[in-house]
DNA sequence: AATTTGCGAAACTGATTGGTTGCGTATATA
DNA sequence: TATATACGCAACCAATCAGTTTCGCAAATT
């Protein structure tokens, strides 16, 4: 089964759970309280969040605070980081790609 | 039916159709080619990644060929923007984050 | 000790997805 | 003009997914 950040990221509740708790480790119910859904629907997301490592346990009594595993979103900045250098490229200097591509055209 | 960028790369497969066409404007069939896939498999992923506008059409006769919108990956980052706050803020000062966890926890 | 609360896990369901096959159309070539 | 090629689109299927319901367990409260 594919799970990575990618995959977790698919999913705007998963987006919205994650900013959410950036700043703040929260409860399943704490969570789900901020949006319109129920507790086993956001421990779903919980899940995957988890599995792709984007997201920590932390036990406290009965109750289990998630808290966001900043350094995972690194993991989509390094993706992104081949695209940066062509849009750079692109502000500073000559569109080659375009030049390619009208070459093409003939 | 969601249909946004995220989603768009939650696929390994248009991932790398994305990276393919990164540099160099290609045809279904080209891209179909590099993988070990079908047109038609292709030619599907191509649609969701038109629908997003994250790639555009170049009619040439009766090839058509698929270039990379990279404006529309700067989307990525702009969200990863308020991520990068905080890790660049651990990095530098008291990691405010895990001290909020700490005082909970008592 | 009995009840409530917070939670994960499993079972189920309807929606969505990725991929294949087949068809129709337009362009190119013979 | 007949054939081959490049392609989009629609129908189909098996796999997966998101969300709900139900259950059981463990910690807290009474």
């Amino acid at each position: 089964m594919r799970r990575d950040v990618f995959q977790a990221i698919a999913d705007p509740t998963r987006r919205a759970i994650i900013t959410l708790i950036a700043l703040q480790a929260m409860t399943p119910n704490a969570i789900a309280e901020h949006f319109n859904t129920t507790r086993q629907a956001v421990s779903k997301h919980l899940r995957i969040l988890t599995e792709c490592e984007l997201v920590k346990q932390k036990q406290k009594g009965r109750e289990i605070y998630y808290q966001l595993e900043i350094n995972k979103m690194k993991e989509i900045d390094q993706w992104l980081e081949q695209f940066k250098k062509i849009w750079e490229q692109r502000f500073n200097q000559l569109d080659n790609l375009l030049l390619t591509i009208k070459k093409q055209e003939k």
